[in-house]
Parts: structure tokens; sequence; C-alpha cells
DNA sequence: TTTT
DNA sequence: TTTT
């Protein structure tokens, strides 16, 4: 059954990066996107659409782009549900990204949280040992909007 | 900025229509997506994805579409929030519905309300008298999906 | 770079099956999506959307929908250019179709080629021998559409 | 019927703006996507994939983007037919874009003819004479993607 | 609170 | 809790 979104717009925050107990990244980010028209008060609107990443695409969205950055998302919409510390069923509406593309590198914009280092995985429980190819600047070369792909989601 | 939605899926329960305080017809409703894969125990989920849909189109939603029918939605994702009862700020994403496809009519599906007849506009508030041309049933010579388009969306 | 297309339309003929030189199935066909709105003389106009899709999808499109059946489709566009006989440069554009929503079982629609028997591989060159779990109708205990998903296709 | 496109890509050069004999203007433009995978031979392809657009946009479109730019697309595909000089019937695939994000400034991408003059419409015949609020520079303030929303195009 |  |  189709499923099927693309946004582009701004992150709100710097990329939430974490792993799961076996060692799966995962990030956690929010696009604004301005609408296309103004309210009644004649202002433009945004939405703040919650979206996640997996894997390889997680650790790169985290190392390479930062609140503010232009991103590009293609993806569909999941939702879940949990109980939260009170004991009430939460819904939540997200969108699973599946391929984004970086349209401004780390340094084109301004803002974010200013660290520069890479964010690696330390320790990361039993994530076996291969080889990995995605710890260079892709940005490095090319000053151009990249599109890392998925290859190996988890799902 | 881009935020393009598509969905096919079905309708959880039947549509619920209401009417603006200035008698502008609105529809929510949720479509619930099964998703292409199956998880860890085998099982193939779904997403329940909350829509919303103005004026004609949440009208012609609410009168030939009922729990269980098949549509299509294209539009965009919407946020917003508001204070719940305890005060609370809760934060909501849904779609809103710019174009909608029925790929069934309403006596091809089982299941539902069962009411038979049209839902229309119960003393619809200081609503201008313009002559609609939508209480026919689109259904009625076709046996056709019909692409209802919403020519004058409130924003 | 983001490249994505999303359709619901009819087959305007049954879909043509072929296999390449080395027994990779691929399908041909044509989706008639009928345009939202109409033009100066009134009528609605239809765009006729070329499209290509491989191995598992091709073989299970061309068994269970036929011309005049209703589907969905979630690809890109792709476009490429050959030398047609007279030398001369053609090029065309057409959908990669990723994945394929069968919204009628070949049953429920009338017309096509009314060939009844599946379409199977008559002496698949150099294929070699796995399993195939895909030739018993998917629509058989259901009467459901169906999301075929293309797990390998060969790009 | 859906149909819905959404590109980011470059422009492949300059968009080509005319006018209608009653005087609309019109854009025609080629986005290159670069591939999300590698052929055979390890290289990443492009598909150059032929869009047109209306009106203000098609203005906007030809005054602030040049060859190489990024942009974003969100419309529908359109075919058409037309006899070429020598009487065959010639079958045409285009985008018909509904909706344009400028990714770039002119000034931010290198390459293209380089006219640094807007482009206007030299007597468009029989245009009637409206308040065109089209030409300032929409970057000239922010440095900013913008969106250009097409309120009228002509179907 | 979820559809077939 | 929101980006430019």
């Amino acid at each position: 059954m189709m499923n099927r979104v693309v946004l582009v717009g701004r992150l709100t925050k710097d990329p939430e990066l974490r792993y799961t107990p076996n060692g799966v990244a995962v990030a956690n980010f929010t696009v604004a996107c301005n609408r296309p028209f103004s309210n009644q008060q004649g202002n433009r609107e945004a939405d703040f659409i919650n979206c996640v990443v997996w894997r390889r695409t997680a650790e790169n969205l985290a190392n390479f782009m930062k609140k503010g950055s232009l991103i590009g998302v293609d993806g569909r919409i999941q939702t879940r549900s949990f109980d939260n510390q009170e004991g009430r069923r939460i819904f939540m509406t997200e969108v699973l990204a599946e391929n984004i593309q970086f349209l401004e590198s780390k340094g084109s914009s301004q803002g974010g949280s200013g660290s520069s280092g890479f964010q690696t995985r330390q320790n990361p429980p039993q994530e076996q040992n291969r080889p990995n190819d995605y710890e260079d600047n892709p940005f490095e070369n090319s000053g151009e909007p990249i599109d890392l792909s998925d290859d190996d989601l988890p799902f």
C-alpha cells in the first residue's frame, strides 16, 4: 500500500544520534517546512516534521548536518504508540527517512552546536567489525549536495 | 519548501464530517497503510495516518466512503499544537489531503456505519446559498474510481 | 538527488513481459492517468505514462494485471537514448517502477487479452534454479489489493 | 487519478522562456538527477528530465536560475504527441512543474549564459496590465532558498 | 481508537 | 521544543 513522503526543509536542531542495544545507529531530527501560503494574519507558518533515520545515513546526518541545514528527505510515514510515564497511551507520527539528500554542507549554514568533531560510536555494543567507508567527509572534494543512499536499513 | 505525501490505504472508520462556525465542511479520517515488510515476528504491521480534508472533498468523502474503503490521498504533512484539558501542550501531525481518489464505491466494501443516506449540512451556519453540484452519486454511471478535485480549499 | 514518482491509473494494454539474455524478467506497460482538470473544450484528457519494471514484480504484473487494470506505481523517472533504425538519436522518458500495488484483480476489470493462463518463462536462458514463491495467485485468499514488493531489482 | 512527481536536481542549461500568442509565459528546462546507484561499470549515471512551467514561476525561474542551479520541482507527468516535420508522430513525456523551489541563487553556482539582466516580456502580446510583484529579486534580503508558488496556472 |  |  502506497506511502510516500518527500520533504525539503531545514533542521530545527542538531540531529540526535543514538545506538540501539545491539549497536545500530539511529538519528532523530525535525524538519521545518515553511508553508506555501500565508495564514489569516498574513504570516507564513511552518510545519515541524519529526523524522527518524537508521544506520549509515543516521551517522552521516549527524556528522554533516546541523541545526539550520537544508536537507531533502524521501521516505514513508510511520506511526507508533507507547505508554508514557503516567500510563497514558501516546500516539506518534513520524517520517521514516529512507534516503536523505544533504543540500548544504555543515560549514555553509550558521548556528548549531558548533561541535566540530565527528560523532562516532563510542563502544558500540556487539557491533561487528566491518570496514566503514563513511568516515570521510563527502563534502571535501565537491562542495556539492550529496545523496547518501541507505543500503541496509534494519527492516 | 517541498512537502508532499501520497498514500493509498483503507479508512479505519467512517469519516467524521463537521462544520466550522462559519459553515466550512471539514472531515477527519485515518488511513491504514500496511507496511511493505514484516517485523521480527514475521507479521506485517500497519501505519494509521491521521488526515484532514476541507470543503467539497470533505463532504464527498463522508458521502461516498466509509470504514474499510480504499482511497488514495495526495497532500502535505501539517503539524499543530494545542493545550489539552490538563493544560499540557499536545503536538499533532496529520496529512492535509489536497486531493482524494476514491478507489472503491461505498457499496463495494463491507463494514462501516451502514448509514445509507447522504450526510448533508443540517443548518450549516451562515453558509451562503450557492448551488451545489456534488449531491449526486459520482459512482452511479461508472463503477469507476473517481478523483474529486478540490477547487477551493480555505487556505 | 531526489527523484520520486507516484501514479495511480489504468493499464492501457496487457503488460509486455520479456526476458533479458541472462534471464531477468522485465515488463513494459503504460499507465493512463486522467487529468484532474478539463481542457478548453471541456474534456478531460489523460496522460499515458510509459513504465518499466523488473524481475518478480514484472512477472506478477504480467500474471495478475491486464488491459484496464487499476494499479498504483511508486518509482523514479528514468531517461535513456538510443539510435533508431534511421540512425537518429531517440530520447525516452519512462518511470522505473520500484513498487507496484495491484488495486484490482485480473477478473474484476473487463477487456485485455483474455489469456487466462499465467505467463511463465519459456526457456529462461541461463536462469539459475532458485525456488520461486510467486507462482500462486496472490488474490486467491483475499480479494484484496496486494502490494508486491521488489526485493531484488537488478541495479 | 494520482500523478505526482518530486525532483531535486540541477538545470542542464539556462531555462528557455517564451510567451504564447496571448502573452502567457512558459519556460522549458531540463533537470539532471544523478541516480542513487552505479551502473555495471561503476559509474553513476544521471537522468535528464524535461520539464515545463507556466506564468509567474516561469519568469521567476528564468530570472533567478541558470545552468547548473539546484532546484526542487513538485508537479505531475504529462504526455503529449505532435507530428514532426517528416510527418511522423512524436510522443513526449515531460514534468509539468506546479511548484518550484530555488535551492541556490543565480550567483552561487557557476556556468550558464552569464546574462546578468532579467529576462522580461518584450511586447507580450495582448497581456493585460496587472501589477506584477515579481520583478524584484527574491534572494536580495535573504540568501535563502525560496519557494515561489504558482497561484494561477492556465489549466 | 484502528483497515482488508 | 522549533528552521532561514
